[in-house]
DNA sequence: TTGACGTATGCCGATATCGGCATACGATGA
DNA sequence: TCATCGTATGCCGATATCGGCATACGTCAA
């Protein structure tokens, strides 16, 4: 058994970067392959071959128009991965009601001294705050 | 050059199935890596190294606890995931007020057939992200 | 010590990926 | 019809994955 084909998920296939790039690039509106070539200045061959992946999960749609290929994206495939995500942003956020628990316990500690000396207690998260 | 090691990113630990069910586990509170095993029936090598896996990623925490260890969930670094997919939430939302349009002009043009055979002449249009 | 338990690691085979390059193919225009 | 543009596909090499099985390693209990 190997690795799972590309193709099974959107999962896999947004696994790999330069198909997020092509999405993101769909985002902004319908492209052409040329037009995603030279926006992702990646080879033509190499973007075709991203957008079958792209295809076969049904994270893009083709129209033929003359002789380009107008890609389009269709975003619903993704939000498999964003069901399983967004559960876990509580999370992280409640980490950060942690973290403030956990300084308010050291300001309480310094306010009123009650010393153990031994373990100085990992400092490991104390720099996380940014955004949000 | 080859797919990306699993160990690169979040989307690449996270592609695998198996490995979601452990992180959704884990969720659940601290595990041992035999609380998974029976959890997850598998067999437990491919436990320990799908834990490796997520480890390396910073996906999960590990401690010594006698002969046990206890695996914690630390999902900050699915974080990324979730910023990125995130943004295409609204669209397959708008999707629906795009069709409804569509269907409007659809109407339109029933009521008012207005014919021109040729070119749509380019819909590319404006489009400008403007999010947050 | 010895042995059992809990986990990690090593090796293997089958399978796919990804990019590079060449090339095939369909549509268009001279 | 022929050349050209826009795209897709085929083949290749290098690399990793994932699960199975055996086994090594560390901890604890007799």
């Amino acid at each position: 058994m190997a690795r799972a084909a590309t193709t099974t998920d959107a999962f896999n296939a947004v696994a790999e970067p330069r198909r997020r790039e092509i999405l993101d690039a769909l985002a902004g509106g319908e492209r052409s392959v040329t037009d995603l070539v030279e926006q992702l200045a990646v080879a033509q061959p190499v973007v075709s071959k991203h957008l079958r992946v792209l295809r076969e999960v049904g994270l893009v749609q083709v129209r033929d128009e003359g002789r380009q290929r107008i890609y389009r994206l269709e975003p619903a495939p993704l939000r498999e991965v964003y069901e399983w995500v967004k559960d876990y942003e509580r999370l992280w956020t409640e980490r950060f009601d942690l973290l403030d628990a956990v300084l308010e316990d050291l300001k309480a500690q310094q306010a009123e001294p009650d010393r153990h000396g031994s373990q100085p207690a990992d400092a490991e998260t104390t720099d996380k705050e940014r955004e949000s």
